[in-house]
RNA sequence: GGAGAGAUGGCUGAGUGGCCGAAAGCAGUGGUUUGCUAAACCGCCGUACCGCCAAAAGCGGUACCGAGGGUUCGAAUCCCUCUCUCUCCGCCA
């Protein structure tokens, strides 16, 4: 792992020889994602630390030829003290130039955090979300069925789903699943976890706690701590998605290219404070602090990155489509896509209820940009070491397909149809009523 | 929570101020020998960054012995702080 010498991670984001040959490329990267970064100044830091870095080392060097001869003087003669009166100078030089260093290298940390991930050039270019591609739509319409209600007022949900009491519990956005509720997430989560391993995902319960170096990974700090919970002894974060622990699961590692490509599913609780969403979505399923998931991780060899993730968006989709949820499938254009993203899917579920589409998971390429964080590499048969490219999508969240299951199936008498999949654990084809 | 021990390369483990990026062994890898396997013998075998080169190959340089700071002309080695691990006792799902 790459260390400052100011005893941080190093966070290289984008390959900074990309940001030396190809400058222009970034120029167009940050223009088309909207990124607020000022690439002169970041050029400039590279080029201020790379001059000092050399400066600092000539010296170094000069230094240790230096000591090597000491080493064959004899102590205290005429020839040793003279020597030690030169090097004290040189000393005092090098310790000058490396205060110039450190804060040069300084400025070079906090400017390439600044830069974004490059878009892969299949991604529309547009500055907004109006910019998006529906890539795909599935399943039956029921925009004109006249008993659909959104979930949070069907008259049973309460009893299923006890929102108030989750407030006195806890607090808003802590649903307490009770009943045919708890064993509905449980059945779902069940449903998503028997699919990913059946596709070669290797199962893994990771904590729901990670420490600083793992926020910073995978892109959560040091910009969005305003996103987590983090524990009053201070060092430790709830994870607001599993992609967290599990992406760094590897870090630090190089794996054998063998081994590529890695694939883990994990089944976590995700912790999301939501900081400055008040007020947006706040009613029902659609918007909690706390909320079940599954999350698929892969690491793959870069070439085979973009195929790696139509399947990864495939695996998604075909989950939603055995519970029999109508969706659609939208590309994100380069203005919604985030900071660490180079290609985006979002998978969408019709709520016929509330009669919008909820994201129900996102599909992400991050080329080397994570893995370049996070220290996780390769090396290939000639010995060569680079990064591998990390992906990740949800398979599935689990409140916003309960909600969608909930205003899909809801029958005219009032009651829910449960999907055939989830029979095996949820032993019952209807729920409320 | 109390007491003690420790942290060196993939692993084991030497190394108390300069010739130490670091002995030795194991593992790995290339080769020689051998009818095959095994054994033996020889070589190679950390990571990151910087530079030269159009680029790769290659070559050169610097850093890294848990982390940070200090002493010193010079630190794996001496001092301080922190983190983590292990053992014993207590407590506990």
């Amino acid at each position: 792992m790459p260390r400052s010498r100011t005893g941080f991670y190093i966070l290289y984001m984008i390959d900074p020889k990309v940001l030396r040959d190809d400058p222009q490329r970034v120029r167009t990267a940050i223009r088309d994602k909207g990124s607020d970064c000022d690439l002169d100044a970041v050029v400039e830091a590279d080029r201020v630390r790379r001059a000092g870095l050399r400066e600092v080392e000539r010296l170094r060097s000069r230094q240790k030829a230096a000591n090597g001869e000491m080493a064959a003087l004899a102590k205290g003669s005429p020839e040793f003290r003279e020597k030690v009166a030169e090097m004290k100078r040189l000393s005092s030089e090098v310790k000058e130039k490396e205060v110039a260093l450190r804060d040069a290298e300084a400025v070079w940390d906090a400017a390439i955090l600044t830069v974004p991930n490059l878009p892969h050039e299949s991604v529309p270019v547009a500055p907004d979300p109006s910019g998006n591609h529906v890539f795909s739509t599935w399943g039956e319409d029921r925009k004109d069925c006249p008993y659909a209600r959104p979930h949070y007022e069907i008259p049973w949900l309460e009893e299923r789903i006890d929102f108030p009491r989750g407030v006195k519990v806890t607090g808003a956005g802590f649903p307490i699943y009770r009943g045919e509720g708890a064993r509905m997430v449980r059945a779902l989560v069940q449903f998503f976890l028997r699919e990913a391993i059946a596709k070669g995902y290797e199962e893994i319960h990771p904590p729901l706690f990670v420490n600083e170096e793992s926020a910073t990974a995978t892109g959560q700090l040091p910009d969005k701590e305003g996103q987590m919970y983090q524990t009053v002894e201070g060092s430790l974060y709830a994870i607001p998605t599993a992609e967290v622990p599990v992406t760094n699961f590897f870090r630090d590692e190089i794996l054998p290219e063998a081994s590529l490509p890695l694939k883990m599913a994990a089944y976590t609780p995700c912790f999301r404070r939501e900081a400055g969403s008040y007020g947006k979505d706040v009613r029902g399923l659609n918007r909690l602090h706390q909320f079940d998931k599954v999350e698929l991780v892969k690491w793959v060899h870069p070439a085979r990155g973009y195929d790696e993730l139509e399947s990864l968006r495939d695996d998604a989709e075909q989950l939603v489509r055995k519970l029999g949820l109508p969706y659609r499938v939208l590309l994100m254009c380069t203005g919604d896509l985030g900071f660490a993203q180079s290609k985006k899917y979002d998978i969408e579920v019709w709520a016929a209820g509330q009669r919008r589409w909820l994201e129900v998971s996102s599909c992400s390429n991050f080329e080397g940009f994570q893995a370049r964080r996070a220290g996780i590499r390769f090396r290939d048969e000639k010995g060569n070491i680079e990064p591998v490219h990390t992906l990740n999508g949800s398979g599935l969240a689990v409140p916003r397909i309960l909600a969608a299951i909930l205003e899909n199936n809801l029958r005219e008498d009032g009651t829910v149809r449960v999907p055939d999949v989830l029979r095996p654990w949820f032993e019952k084809d209807t729920v409320g009523g």
